[in-house]
DNA sequence: TTCCTGTTTAGAATTATTCTAAATCCATGT
DNA sequence: ACATGGATTTAGAATAATTCTAAACAGGAA
């Protein structure tokens, strides 16, 4: 009854609903997601998996992903441009990347945040998504945030 | 006194005090910037300053650009996996990206509105960097913001 | 002029990602 | 059970933005 036991048997009914298969290499690749929620490349998930699924592909690995973000599962984060980062938090949320040690943190946001910063477009402007992401240096253990 | 003339002008002074030369080449790529506030990426910058200058390179324009983007002339835009877009708009500003046109347009943001961002990071953060991007429509004039 | 260093240049290299085409899987219909 | 067809996986090739390399070039100082 942890987040990655109920969050992997969601994932089975989400993909269904998409009319996508609950295939093992999604279900490896998405579980690989909750267990370390350290914002992984593609590639170092393709590592992570490969010590469960030896068999599996990198060109899987990247199908895989894109269909956990196609299908909102996993979130997709693009930092300047560093390798894409997967992110299974689905709350409206920033990124934090470290200069000094490479991380990303998760910066969770007052409810109406993201709200907010919507109105600040002029009449016109209709945006569906809003990301924040600041860049710096984080204290050594910023009190257990990855 | 328009602002290409004066900033093309202090050009040189911050290439100088940065003990860099204001070379032909970086005076074009940052004059053709200037001219058509579009976000251009470098490839659409090559072949402005093409036009003027034919026999210039890419990588001198990759190198014209990593050096105004490190003298703090001109700011590197980055969304999504998209090539790199550069902008001369120096004032704190954010990015609305429309995805059907492909543009990007400046969001000029209250005074304080960064500073407000940042006090959202816990204690032990410390960004000196805070980026935000909205994607989505934008009306085909949203009166004349590029 | 000669020297020194920064700059430019063409082309090769890198690398994250996407594409291709062939195998494999699997739900469904017979 | 068996056959069929579409979805999925896979290895490897291809793509494309950017960076690197090494050789020419430029221009100020000695
Ligand atoms: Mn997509
Ligand atoms: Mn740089
Ligand atoms: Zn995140
Ligand atoms: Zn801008």
């Amino acid at each position: 009854m942890n987040s990655t036991a109920k969050s992997c048997a969601a994932l089975a009914k989400q993909l269904t609903d998409s009319g996508l298969r609950p295939t093992p290499q999604r279900e490896v690749v998405f579980k690989v997601i909750l267990e370390k929620r350290d914002h992984p490349t593609a590639d170092e998930i393709y590592v992570r998996v490969k010590s469960q699924m030896p068999t599996i592909s990198l060109a899987t690995v990247y199908n895989c992903l894109e269909t956990l973000v196609h299908c909102g599962l996993v979130r997709q984060v693009n930092l300047e441009r560093a390798p894409t980062r997967y992110c299974p938090n689905l709350h409206e949320h920033a990124h934090f990347h470290d200069d000094t040690t490479g991380q990303v943190h998760d910066i969770e946001l007052p409810a109406d945040t993201i709200k907010e910063l919507r109105k600040l477009l002029p009449i016109g402007f209709d945006a569906n998504t809003v990301e924040l992401a600041f860049r710096g240096r984080a204290a050594s253990d910023p009190h257990g945030s990855n």
